[in-house]
DNA sequence: CCCCAGGCACCTC
DNA sequence: GAGGTGCATGGG
């Protein structure tokens, strides 16, 4: 067991808890077990765990934010794994400083304001974002839990026992049948037959390599995945910080505030709100408006809303 | 009983 | 390429 502490005053502003709780990652949880979007302890002191397979071995990492600093218990060192995998050295200011703004924008940063994107590892993210298709949060989360315990590698630490993220030959050992008993229902073989494409050598990897929309168009090619599932997966894995997945809240969003970006389909709709939104790190500013809008309610503001800038 | 959930594959045309 | 359908599962 290893402790240690990352300070965060030359990092900028953080917020562990939206970070990991706004729906970008299935791939955390929380130690205490509390449901995911249970708002009364919104804000509280709570813990999360995370295994990864970076840098090498599988670990376990338990982290907490506290009295500006993120504390830490790992069997690993975890500083320069939390680093990355929360993006600390992004600069939060200069990436607002660059992005259009306007009312609903301006709110939506205010309210969350250390909210940072996450790097999640390439194929659990590909994986657990199949898994979300038409699917509530909370559950996606199960499911990803199911996998892990059912297909990962064992890992010990402290009293307990946890199980690593399932590496493509692991999935691409499951059956189908087996799948569909952890209740991913439909998203059974999709799961299966992009964890065999993975493990026989296609790489989501390789997106990092193509411009935005060809890497969106490269990731397609894997079962389960299309545009939307594609641009999560750059926006939260591979640092395409321009990509806007356009789900049902963003699109609503979309129809709602910027209707002049509504094009009816996705590529167009994609390009006039990544203009809209900034053009280098729309994915930031997206990530914002929908974890604020999804928790406004009724206090969101109706209408389009008019550029200030 | 209905409807829906951060869509996608597959089939038409 | 655009437009419709079926799809598993659990909760309201």
């Amino acid at each position: 067991m290893e402790r240690g502490t990352l300070e965060l005053e030359n990092t900028g502003p953080f917020d562990l808890q939206s970070t990991v709780e706004s729906g970008q990652s299935y791939l955390w949880w929380r130690v205490d077990g509390n449901d995911y979007q249970d708002e009364t302890v919104y804000g509280g002191e709570s813990w999360y765990l995370t295994t990864t397979r970076e840098p090498e071995a599988p670990a376990v990492i338990r982290v907490r934010q506290h009295n500006g600093k993120l504390e830490w218990e790992s069997t690993v060192d975890a500083t320069p794994i939390l680093k990355k995998r929360l993006r600390l050295t992004d600069d939060l200011d200069g990436i607002r400083a660059k992005t259009p703004t306007d009312p609903l924008i301006e709110t939506a940063f205010e309210q969350y304001w250390g909210m940072r994107i996450v790097r999640d590892p390439t194929f659990p993210s590909l994986i657990s974002f199949i898994c979300s298709a038409q699917m509530h949060v909370t559950r996606i989360h199960e499911m990803q839990q199911a996998l892990r315990e059912t297909y990962g590698t064992p890992i010990s630490f402290g009293d307990s026992t946890y199980y690593a993220y399932p590496t493509p030959a692991q999935l691409a050992d499951a059956t189908e049948p087996e799948l569909r008993d952890l209740s991913l229902g439909y998203r059974a073989p999709y799961v299966k037959r992009t964890a065999e494409m993975v493990a026989d050598g296609t790489s989501p990897e390789t997106a990092r390599d193509r411009s935005y929309e060809e890497a969106r168009d490269y990731l397609t090619q894997f079962v389960g995945v299309g545009d939307k599932v594609a641009d999560c997966v750059l926006l939260f894995a591979l640092d395409f910080l321009e990509a806007v997945p356009l789900d049902t809240w963003i699109r609503k969003t979309i129809a709602e505030y910027y209707p002049g970006c509504d094009r009816g389909n996705y590529s167009e709709t994609s390009a006039a709100i990544r203009d809209r939104l900034g053009p280098t790190f729309a994915g930031y500013t997206q990530t914002y408006l929908f974890h604020y809008l999804r928790h406004a309610g009724e206090e969101a503001p109706k209408g389009p809303i008019q550029s200030t800038k």
